[in-house]
RNA sequence: CGCGGGGUGGAGCAGUCUGGUAGCUCGUCGGGCUCAUAACCCGAAGGUCGUUGGUUCAAAUCCGGCCCCCGCAA
C-alpha cells in the first residue's frame, strides 16, 4: 500500500497534491478514472460498503471500488462517517491535501470535510444553486430546463450549499433521457474537474457563494410518480418518459398489468376523447388521448417481458389494446 | 441459498397440465388485384422447440444438471 503511494508520487501530475476520492456509482467512477488517467495522486478511495445487488442478492462492489482496485488504490468502506471516530482518524492520518467528493452517498461530518489541508470539493450534477439534492440530473430534464450541467464547489456542512468554483453546461435535447444526460455530464464533470486541478488552490480562493434566491431542490424520483397521468399534456408526458429512463420507467396499467413505456412521441392532433383512452393501435404505435394532444407510445414492456417495439407486442395482443379502452382505470 | 416469470422458423405468441406428423399473427420472397398502397387475394422459403443427461416404442411436452433473458424486492 505504501509502496504504491510512493510509486504514484513519483509520477504525480499535481505536485504536492495528495488526494482522497469519495464516490460510489458509475457517475463517480468516471471521475475517478479520469483523475487516475491524468496522473492525479489518489492516496485513498472512500466508497460505500458492498451491497447485495440484483437477482440472488449477491454482494457487489461499487463501480468506484472496481476502478480503485484496478488502479491499486487503497479502498475504505465505512458504513457511516458520522460519530465514527475510527474512520475519521484513519482519514486524518492520510494527511491529504484535498478530498474530491462525487456522489458518495454518505453524510460527511465537518471533521471529515475539513480533514484535508484544503478541505473538500464536490462535483454536483446541476447548475447550482438550481437543483440541490438527490436527483439533480433527472429533475433538470423533468422540469423541461433548456440546459443541464455540473457544478464544482467547495463542500460546506449544509448539503450542496458550498461556494461555486466552476460550472459547465450542455443543452438538453429532445432526445435526451436521464441515462444519456448522466453519461454526458459524467464526461463533462470529469473533464472539467481534471482541467482545473493544476490550478485548484488558486481557484478555491476565487470561489463565489451561491445566490440563496435561486435555490431549488431535486427530490429523488419515485415509482409512484412514474405512473403516467394522462390528464397532463402529451408534450410533458413524453418528457417524463425520457426522464424515467433508466429508472423507475414511466408506466400505465391495463388489465391489472403494469406496462412500462420506453419511447413515445407527441401527436399535435386535437381530440375530444377522455384522457387515457386508446384512440388507435397499430404498427406505428399505441395512441392514447391526453389533456392536450396525443401520446404515441412506440416502445414498451409487458410484465416479465423485455422491452420491444409496440408493433411486436400488438401482433399477438390485439384484443388487449382495442380502441376505446381506458388505461390506468 | 430473497420471491416470481420466461427461452418454440427473422419478430411477437399458442401448444407443455392429459407424451403420438410443429400451429397462429407478422415479416421476408414470388405471383395476383388495384390509378395506387403500409389494404386485399394466392403461393413459397425458413425451426436439431436454450443446452445436456435420463425415462419411454415414442419427448417441445415427463424427470435431473447447466447456460441465458425478464419482473419484484434491495
Amino acid at each position: 500500500m505504501q509502496l504504491h503511494t510512493l510509486k504514484n508520487n513519483a509520477r504525480r501530475g499535481y505536485p504536492h497534491m495528495k488526494i482522497i476520492f469519495a464516490g460510489t456509482p458509475d457517475f463517480a467512477a468516471v471521475h475517478l478514472q479520469k483523475l487516475i488517467d491524468s496522473k492525479a495522486d489518489i492516496c485513498a478511495v472512500l466508497t460505500q460498503p458492498d451491497r447485495p445487488k440484483g437477482r440472488g442478492h449477491h454482494l457487489a462492489p461499487s463501480p468506484v471500488k472496481e476502478v480503485a482496485l484496478q488502479a491499486g488504490i487503497p479502498v475504505y468502506q465505512p458504513e457511516k462517517l458520522r460519530n465514527n471516530d475510527e474512520a475519521i482518524q484513519t482519514i486524518r492520518n492520510l494527511n491529504a491535501d484535498l478530498m474530491i467528493v462525487v456522489a458518495y452517498g454518505l453524510i460527511l461530518p465537518d471533521e471529515v470535510i475539513f480533514a484535508p489541508r484544503l478541505g473538500s470539493i464536490n462535483v454536483h450534477g446541476s447548475i447550482l444553486p438550481r437543483w440541490r439534492g438527490a436527483a439533480p440530473i433527472q429533475r433538470s430534464l423533468w422540469a423541461g430546463d433548456a440546459e443541464a450541467g455540473v457544478t464544482i464547489m467547495k463542500v460546506a456542512p449544509e448539503l450542496d450549499s458550498g461556494d461555486i468554483i466552476r460550472i459547465a453546461s450542455v443543452p438538453i435535447t429532445g432526445e435526451d433521457t436521464s441515462l444519456s444526460l448522466y453519461e454526458k455530464l459524467a464526461e463533462l464533470g470529469a473533464d472539467t474537474l481534471c482541467g482545473m486541478m493544476p490550478d485548484i488552490e488558486e481557484l478555491l480562493r476565487q470561489s463565489v457563494p451561491q445566490d440563496p434566491a435561486l435555490v431549488t431542490y431535486a427530490k429523488k424520483l419515485t415509482k409512484e410518480e412514474a405512473v403516467l397521468d394522462f390528464s397532463l399534456d402529451a408534450e410533458t408526458l413524453e418528457r417524463y418518459v425520457r426522464t424515467y429512463i433508466p429508472w423507475p420507467l414511466a408506466c400505465f396499467t391495463l388489465d391489472g398489468n403494469t406496462i412500462k413505456v420506453y419511447k413515445a412521441e407527441v401527436l399535435r392532433e386535437k381530440t375530444d376523447k377522455t384522457p387515457g383512452e386508446i384512440i388507435r393501435a397499430g404498427r406505428d404505435g399505441l395512441d392514447i388521448a391526453t389533456a392536450d394532444g396525443i401520446l404515441r407510445i412506440t416502445e414498451l414492456q409487458l410484465p416479465n417481458k423485455k422491452a420491444m417495439p409496440f408493433a411486436d407486442v400488438f401482433n399477438s395482443k390485439k384484443e388487449m389494446f382495442s380502441t376505446g379502452r381506458i388505461v390506468n382505470s
